[in-house]
DNA sequence: CGTACTGCCGACCAATTATATAGACATAAT
DNA sequence: ATTATGTCTATATAATTGGTCGGCAGTACG
């Protein structure tokens, strides 16, 4: 299950996509609109600006505003930092990996063999995904 | 990620399957055999039976044996069992569907166009996979 | 019969993780 | 100065995960 806060990262840069060119977006708008606990947010924005998607600027008039180009913003890097690991056992991730406990030799794991199958279909998809992809389906969804 | 559940669950499964056409195998035979702990592969093994994949025999001589043929049990139906969803959203389950608590119009929504992707590619790769092709894919792996 | 073996079942528990919330501080605009 | 914002650390609460315990129930076998 992807976090509530890997969907709310979504979100929020979903909302700042879409508000690109514009002022700075206050916490408080984004919560207000996507109907996120703000206190929350916060922290997420702070993961994502320190992580180097976000500018950000203090003080009245301040807010967040993408720093990259929606088109590369990939949902994989942001899943990454919110979430960690995007495969479902830790022996077949390829950032996180880590050995199994109770496994003896993981090269002939039949299991590990099918979830890196997996691990790579959620990729691939992950990873051809941007914020400005997510945007245009949104777009497409309302029209039809 | 996987619950270690499921991944208990799958690895009993393989043993059974391997043990096909002999006298039930006890739990606690598993366990070792597997390395997992006895009272928690208790639990899972009877949440299999429950579902109908086990056959189950107690006394002396008692023990746990696969009620089906290894080629007809599926992944996605053992992590359905164990784990429950299988997409990463809630709003994008088959299964176990349900509606994101801060979503307006999910009709609309590009995260949940996304991850419907991302469940059907993960879909389409475990329910295929057999307890039978995870047998057959450790073959494979310690041969070469 | 009784005894040893084995699964069945319900309750419980500890640790971790997810989801927040609080409050003091730093900085910018006016 | 004052107000509006983000930054940061700590804490709270709830849910889930992973595991354990003890006793009951059915079976085999002497």
């Amino acid at each position: 299950m992807l976090s509530k806060k890997t969907k709310y990262a979504i979100k929020a840069l979903v909302v700042l996509g879409k508000n690109a060119d514009k002022p700075p977006m206050q916490i408080s708008k984004i919560a207000e609109e996507e109907r996120i606990p703000k206190k929350f947010l916060e922290q997420i924005l702070l993961d994502l600006r320190n992580a180097g998607f976000l500018y950000s600027k203090k003080g009245a008039g301040g807010g967040y505003s993408l720093n990259k180009d929606p088109k590369d913003i990939y949902l994989v890097s942001i899943m990454r930092i919110t979430d960690g690991p995007i495969a479902m056992v830790p022996c077949a991730s390829l950032n996180f990996y880590h050995k199994c406990d109770e496994c003896r030799q993981e090269t002939s794991c039949g299991i590990r063999d099918v979830f890196i199958d997996v691990r790579d279909a959620t990729l691939k998809i992950l990873s051809e995904t941007s914020i400005a992809d997510v945007i245009a389906r949104e777009n497409t969804l309302i029209k039809v």
